[in-house]
DNA sequence: GGGGCGAATTTTAGCGATAATTTCTTCGGC
DNA sequence: GCCGAAGAAATTATCGCTAAAATTCGCCCC
């Protein structure tokens, strides 16, 4: 998740605190509108209030949360509705990405893309347990992958956005019963746009691409829970 | 500024140091770079340190403030560099907003652009003074304009990364001398805009509203004080 | 007798003061 | 002149108090 932070030395508690939470919303451990009382945080994540605030405060800053003046905050509800959006918007703006990626990528980008999709195609998705943020997870080689797609745009903050977006779309992939994923050829989809990339066939990445992303949100709608 | 906030009964310290914060540093009261000791800001804004520090995590949420590990807070640093980015980034989300916006907008989204362009003609810019959030304000009035002509773009998510860029770059353009502005003719400018956009004219509308914001650029950026 | 309104209680968030780490600065020694 | 250590300053965290909101219970009216 893009952050104004710059990592310094020791971590806070807030930080952690943070990460944790953010570990547990996107995960689905957190169910989307419960109330998160302070109390329950407190003893959850053994730290005390204020770093607990911190970390909500954060959250609430890009939607993970939502906060009500004098009534605490609550992880952001999900909903179909907000799911479409959010893959319509993704597309939107990691094409722009990808086109400009494509147009201006340098030899460098071409090679981290090589190496982020062969990191990801050496990891079995399902060796990994419940979401946890960790370095090396499935998950995690999956985000790098598609942001090093993006990774030559030449707009940090755009790509912060689709990071953002990223995150989200994981949220409501973790809440979905992930059963009918089994039957998906996630790899050669991500071998094909890599291909389409790295032929600069920015039309036919693009195209692949956001079949990537609506396929991915079809089965997540199909497979319910969502009001 | 868009937030996961359901603003409900009375507002808390922390939104009132939020919004003072933010307001700040977008009008440049706060230079980039300074360094936020909460001593001062208690002071300053009359609060303690709990809200302070609320106010300062969500603001670094957003990039307005940098937040260093057991350093504390900063005002976000300012450079040539970051305001390119920040404008091309703009020009291509509001491209997709605005095409989106043209293609889908109905009557009452019509009304809207106009009516927000006619707020915003019967203002004098330079009757207010330095820059202070507040309903009715020309930036306001400007604000709420830009928003309009992309409201119908069906995408809050969307919507809502605009306005943060549009808050962004107003921050550098409170940094600039605002001298050269005078020789400008921004009302007809977004006059055009609104013309071509009611003409449902998406190439027209896209490339006046491109190259608005390309002149604003450099404009603030020949008007130095920059990196 | 049932339903709805209102007040008291309980629960919870919000805030400030203080203590504990961590970082920055300065001074002494090598 | 550079490295290291002690002191100073600032940030971070804990705790307790206040105030606001949700809940419960009782009362009145229908």
């Amino acid at each position: 998740m893009p952050s104004a932070t710059a990592t310094n030395g020791r971590e806070t508690l807030a930080s952690i605190a943070y990460q944790r939470l953010l570990d547990d919303i996107v995960g689905g451990r957190l169910q989307p509108g419960t109330k998160l009382r302070l109390q329950f945080l407190a003893e959850r994540y053994e730290v005390g209030n204020s770093p607990l605030r911190e970390a909500l405060n954060r959250l609430s800053a890009n939607g993970m949360v939502q906060r009500e003046e004098n009534r605490g905050f609550r992880v952001s509800p999900a909903s179909a509705g907000e799911l479409s959006e959010l893959i319509r918007t993704r597309c939107w703006l990691e094409e722009t990405a990808l086109r400009e990626s494509i147009r201006r990528g340098d030899a460098a980008w071409e090679e981290g893309v090589l190496v982020a999709y062969h990191r990801l195609s050496k990891r079995n998705r399902y060796s990994d347990e419940q979401y946890v943020r960790f370095d090396g997870t499935w998950e995690d080689l999956h985000r790098a992958y598609h942001l090093s797609l993006l990774s030559a745009c030449n707009s940090s903050i755009l790509l912060g956005f689709c990071a953002q977006l990223h995150e989200q779309t994981l949220r409501y992939r973790n809440l979905s019963s992930m059963q009918d994923y089994r039957d998906r050829h996630e790899l050669d989809e991500h071998r094909t746009i890599r291909d389409a990339v790295l032929d600069r066939d920015a039309d036919a990445a693009v195209e692949l691409l956001r079949s990537h992303y609506r396929v991915t949100g079809e089965i997540v709608l199909a497979s319910g829970n969502l009001s």
